[in-house]
Order: C-alpha cells, then structure tokens, then sequence
DNA sequence: GTGATTATATTCACCTATAAACATTTTCAT
DNA sequence: ATGAAAATGTTTATAGGTGAATATAATCAC
C-alpha cells in the first residue's frame, strides 16, 4: 500500500526522485501514465498488469472505451530508477500533469500519483470534499 | 479499549511520546491520518487492513471515490514506536491538526486521537454538550 | 514522606534523502 | 564529421529524519 504525501521538485532536466519509502514497493520497472484529474499515475508492474486486463476487457465497440483505453495506453511509459532514486518524466505526459518544478507525490494504495503543487492545492480547496461528505463515506465503509 | 486524557508536547523535530499506557495496545505498528474535526486518528494495523481492503474496492472510475481515497491515503502515514515510545508526525498531517508544540491524546475506544491543545479545548468549549443533552443521546442511542 | 522506578521532555550528534550544480555521454541535424 | 541539444551520470551541500544521552517530572512501593 502506498501511502502519504511528499513535496519534491523537478530538477531543470525534467527528473524527479521517487519518495525513498515508496521504492521498494515500486521494485525497478514500474508504469508511468496520465492519470485522471490532471496528475500522473504511477503503478507497479503487477498493478499495471491488472489494469491492463481490465483495458483489454472493454468493448471495443463502445466509444467511451475505446476513448478510456487510447488515453491510458498511449500516455504510457515503462521506467526505471536511476542509482539515485530519480526517474525522467517524458514531455508529452509532463505537460499533461502542468509540471513545473513543485510537486506533490502522494500514495493512494495501489499507485502512486504526481501533482503539479499547485494542482494539488486547488484540487483539495475545491471543497469538493466537505466534512460532512468524507464523514458520510466513512460512515459507509463502516470506519 | 483506549480511554483517558493526555497532555504531551511535540519536540523540535516533530515527534511526540504516545502514552505508555496505550503502546500496549497500539502494538509495534499502527496507521496516523488525518481524521474529523481536526484531529490525528491512529489505528492500530488491524483496523487498517480492514479499512485497506475497502478502500480498495472503490471504483476509479467514481470521482468522488477517488476524491475521497486522495484524501484518506495521502493522509495516512505509518509508523513505528522509536525506542522510547516516540513517534515522528508527517509535517502534511500535523498542519490538518494544526499541532504546534502542546497536544492532548485522548483514548476513543478503539482508536486514538492527537488534538493541540487549543482545539481541543475550543472544541469543548463550543460544542459544549450539556449534560442534560448527552444523557438524552445516549438514551437515543440505547444505551 | 522517602527513595526507587518509570515516564516524559529536551538536547545533542549522526546519518540519509533530497536538491542543486556540474560533468559526461548520446542523439540528431546539418 | 561537427556542434548543439538532450539525456544520463556524478559530486557536493544541506535539511530533515533518526537514534542516543541526559535532565526533569511523575508515579509507585514501602
């Protein structure tokens, strides 16, 4: 489970070192994607492979998946860490994600996800998470 | 079951002891996130893996379960009792309970909570509950 | 109450993760 | 082939995390 919230920049050539608690975890190949709500999803091979079988399972026949699938897949890129921790983000999901030089990694369970800092703030003021809202989910899920 | 009423402070570099009267309990592991009404709520890894699992199974697809993850995971950090009884707060955590230096752990059954001082005590002030009305809650409640 | 024991607070010292700067290699266009 | 630009690798400095030691306060047994 990858859990937490870590603030690190970018450095001028387009790097970013992964949270050291997250690298286990990650192991050394992993899948760098654009994820939904402006940021970058991060999943571990085994991950990825679930998600893929379930890319796979969708009716090809169906607009809205076929749109889903293209978006995932083509956003894709395998990736390694350098002997210091860092990965490269390519440009084309970078821009994708608003990337400038702050960045907020968080852990949401299965996948890691990059913000762009200021994305992160504006996604968590946009209150589209009340007290009353979170505290209802809780409720449900019996927390 | 945790109960009872402690004030401890947080050193400089952000830790704070966990009442010897709960490390027991806690175990060597346990969950901190951030919880309701501007407090910590620690688990112990029991109840996490039970919340885990569920959280799991939320559908990504559903932007307010993915709104609600964000919020729960990011917010969660785990941690290990150091030596003598201490344990770091994530800085992201410690500012959604707004923890400077002074703080009360209270036992809530079967979790703990982190509050400063000064919610905690505005919060007792304001929400000051008569006796009169919690005795008729937990009539409603049964008890 | 007195002393012994345990719990908590505070300080210091060390180590690791990250950031930033710099160096090298590769790629590509000319 | 040559130079420019991009990618990759290395080095160093620093902040923040971690562990240990000491000091103070609270608790307990007698």
């Amino acid at each position: 489970m990858f859990i937490g919230e870590y603030n690190h920049t970018i450095d001028v050539k387009g790097r970013i070192s992964i949270p050291s608690k997250f690298r286990e975890e990650l192991g050394e190949h992993f899948i760098v994607t654009k994820g939904l709500d402006n940021c970058l999803f991060i999943y571990p091979m085994e991950e990825w492979r679930i998600l893929e079988n379930k890319l796979k399972q969708l009716p090809l026949t169906n607009k809205d998946a076929r749109a889903f699938v293209r978006f995932f897949l083509s956003g894709a890129s395998e990736c390694e860490l350098d002997n210091q921790g860092r990965i490269r983000i390519p440009n084309n999901i970078r821009e994708h994600a608003k990337l400038e030089k702050e960045t907020v990694l968080i852990g949401v369970g299965t996948r890691i996800e990059i913000w762009s800092q200021e994305q992160w703030q504006q996604y968590n003021s946009d209150a589209n998470l009340s007290y009353d809202e979170i505290a209802s989910k809780m409720a449900e899920l019996g927390i």
